[in-house]
DNA sequence: CGGGGCCTACCCAGAAGTGGGTAGGCTTGA
DNA sequence: TCAAGCCTACCCACTTCTGGGTAGGCCCCG
């Protein structure tokens, strides 16, 4: 890549140990800048908005504003930045979701220093980047196409409901309230005509929106 | 094993007294690191999601989320991290459900420093590490093949279950009362270490107890 | 500007599950 | 014969889910 000028980056995560592990690392490379952190998916764009960074890190699980919706809003106000996300996951859904809305990049946590700045390198010439692994979840992801009419956050939800939470504990995850859990669960009922919650779990299991154990 | 770097290890037992020795004993081994330490599942969970560590030693026996329940959420979460199951019993039930679970390893409490540092060190590298003894169990459990430690009448609910039936529907559809399907409910949970029923919907949609949907 | 979708949040009453028990009748095998 | 395992059944207090609402704020699209 052109080393004329330092590559800014904001990263954006709601796990202050990420952020400040991910800044310290990138900062021991020359042609990095971390240009700004945030916590959440709206301080970051607010961030960006004036420092106009080159690519964006974010993760993808974040209260409130997800990582996902983020994207579209990164690329309608700041067209010129670049978005990769950071995720745990390598769960289809995140993954088509992301490159669908906009990113230009998808990176697994669990991934070396050095893929990620690579990821950054990439991405900040016009790039794309994925994770091996990622872009076989891609892949495959196509073939199974048909789609979900579920919203990001009631796959969120159901997510949690596979995992065995209750509404109050999927509350507390996601940095919600109990009562909103208990309606994101109540609509998915009634969206997929499901009405037990054994049907809700074996949908997500058949449908791919959680990654299966194994 | 390679030496390059500590082995990252998180401990959860609730008993602090456990924790704390056992993390004073592994700290005394140059190449592994005690990353945390946690004294329930799901906040050793949390935990993990953050440190992400190489290893996760943790105790079978917990209130609330259940040692054995918690490893299939490692796995979900956290596919990088090995886990290790510590107990106190080398009981079949215990063994075999870590085991199908997705636990890397199963060690004994009563067993020597030593052996817990070659556990680590062997579940870090991949392997899967069993105590003396432990393995012995698996092995009698497997002659049994097909390794359900459910009775027929058990199965029977367990489909019901996955069905999304209620303990009185169970009832109606089996001619029991609703009060004895509660009970084999009960009874499945306890023996599988399972406590929800999104857990008991996984086990049988992954141990072919029942027929999967579609 | 208006409508619609989405996310959030709360109300309520009734149904259901949870996690402790105890216990009797039955079969099976040592 | 006697213990063990299984199936059955019920008790209780507590928590959670259910299924019906309503509603405000936000954003996007027409």
């Amino acid at each position: 890549m052109n080393e004329r000028a330092k590559i800014s980056v904001l990263l954006i995560d709601n796990h202050p140990l990420v952020l400040d592990g991910l800044k310290a690392v990138l900062e021991t490379f020359d042609h990095i800048e971390v240009a700004g952190t945030a916590g959440l998916a709206q301080t970051g764009l607010d961030i960006a908005r004036q420092i106009r960074p080159q690519v964006v890190l974010m993760d993808i699980n974040m209260p409130k504003l997800s990582g996902i919706d983020a994207i579209e809003l990164f690329r309608n106000e700041l067209p010129q930045t670049r978005v990769v996300m950071l995720s745990m996951h390598d769960s289809r859904e995140y993954i088509s979701s992301s490159v669908m809305h906009g990113a230009a990049g998808y990176v697994l946590k669990d991934v070396s220093t050095d893929e990620i700045v690579c990821a950054i390198e990439t991405v900040a010439n016009g790039g794309t980047y994925f994770s091996s692994g990622v872009f076989d979840a891609l892949m495959g992801d196509r073939a199974g196409e048909g789609s979900d009419p579920l919203t990001p956050r009631e796959r969120d939800i159901l997510g949690q409901i596979v995992a065995g939470r209750s509404n109050r504990e999927i509350g507390e995850a996601l940095g919600i309230s109990s009562a909103t859990a208990e309606t994101h669960r109540k609509n998915l009922k009634k969206k997929l005509g499901i009405a037990t919650t054994a049907g809700l779990i074996r949908y997500a299991l058949d449908h791919g929106v959680v990654s299966k154990v194994g």
